[in-house]
DNA sequence: AGAAATGCGTGTGTATACATAATTGACAAG
DNA sequence: CTTGTCAATTATGTATACACACGCATTTCT
């Protein structure tokens, strides 16, 4: 980000991305942006540039930019990555916290639980879809910042942020996911509520390896949920040794 | 990158930090480097945005952009990022490598091994320096790439080559770095060598916690070795508790 | 004489004009 | 009816010109 007019840019083009208003795979013309935007072109190609580095925008040699999107190995690949930095960043949490950022952690857990029995005593869970992201995403944060690492915090949200634009577009097969029951939804949300208790437990008792433990099974948990409804449903799959005959397709 | 001339000046720029023509500080003006590659400002631009991304180079608004420097702070956090992803990979490679890929590290493992024997009978270390730095970056893409997740893989080697660039300018103490004899160098690299091993035993076990263990403890001496002669040599001090009166300081 | 203010030079940020590559459409051939 | 080629359009990449901010040195005022 430079002086004011790039920001401008990165700023409009980055809400606009995050809010939905383009979707995954979105084209990305410089000269509608610049217009649209008030600035010229030279700050919006900045602010691309900016943008896929973040991880939000893929920028193609003289065929543009557009909103990022995953085929499903890059996108297990990202959910692996994710696995590896939270749970990390959990194990750092329960070595670094200090009274306060377990006192944050303990809060976002509390009010996680307040929202789910309002949800339960709810007709339906999806007026409450953003509140229970939002509070979601608080405990997340709280935890990766009572990690004490910025770097790594930096790195967990990017991560966060791609998921949520690239998430709803994965190549999927005949677009086969149904609405879940209410019942159904209950009964996830009670699993998530669970996983993030064992968490704060762990970090609570300066537990490295039961937090890493839990967060990693809690976020595997995340992806088994989210790439289920998707081709080659099951992951984690242990890949068994190609024999010599399938290593010929393998370059 | 994005055309032939986007890629010239990122080729170029990235080339000369990699090889330490321009070490970590160098002011790196625009107009200066379009004339040195031939040219414009706008691709000369591109690419030290590019390069920012991959965190070789950082630019201030107003004031230019400049060869990365980290202070000691920055430096742990990436440490400690590295650690997380290299353990993580090692784990991975342990469960997804197939024959071929334990093919490559053993064979990795058995030239650092000769390496090793070449140096013990030589007089000084010094001139095998680069065969050894190129062996282990042998070793531990080796088991990277086995571990069979293209983005942990970027990611890690990204880290590295920031490593490389960042490394040797550390905010340090009056700089009282001191040469190591003969005797400590082979001993050091004894102890490498007994890491490499052990994480290639775990991942010829295919026993994905022994190698994570093994591949997170060998990171964590690399990081303590070169930690050491800067200041506040110790790291991975757990830390304690922050008083109320210390938190003040915190904000 | 010391400190503050001001003018100048350098370099970045922005806009725009030009060249080139890619896409789209039509048209013709099989 | 399909397919392949060609041209026109469109958007990108690049170069360059202009404007402004920052740093520095000289000047000026107290």
């Amino acid at each position: 980000m430079q002086t004011v007019n790039s920001d401008r840019a990165y700023d409009f083009i980055r809400r606009r991305i995050l809010d939905g208003d383009y979707p995954a795979g979105t084209a990305l013309m410089t000269e509608q942006l610049s217009s649209e935007i008030g600035v010229s072109r030279t700050p919006v190609r900045d602010a691309l540039r900016q943008l896929e580095s973040d991880g939000l925008v893929s920028i193609r040699p003289r065929l543009g930019a557009s909103v990022k999107t995953m085929d499903l190995k890059e996108f297990r690949e990202m959910c692996e990555l994710r696995l590896a930095l939270e749970g990390h960043a959990a194990a750092l949490a329960a070595l670094n916290r200090n009274a306060a950022d377990l006192r944050e952690i303990q809060f976002a857990l509390e009010a996680m639980r307040s929202l789910n029995e309002r949800i339960l005593a709810a007709k339906q869970e999806d007026p409450w879809r953003r509140d229970l992201i939002r509070e979601d995403v608080r405990f997340h944060i709280a935890i990766i910042t009572a990690a004490k690492n910025d770097l790594i915090k930096s790195e967990i949200l990017r991560l966060h942020l791609i998921n949520r634009v690239v998430a709803e577009k994965i190549e999927r097969n005949p677009d086969k996911r149904r609405v879940p029951s209410k019942a159904e939804t209950d009964a996830r949300r009670r699993v998530v509520f669970a996983s993030h208790r064992e968490i704060c437990q762990a970090i609570a008792a300066a537990d490295g390896p039961a937090a890493k433990g839990a967060m990693e099974r809690h976020i595997q948990d995340i992806i088994d949920q989210s790439l289920r409804p998707m081709s080659g449903g099951q992951s984690r799959q242990p890949t068994r040794e190609l024999s010599a005959d399938e290593l010929v397709y393998s370059a």
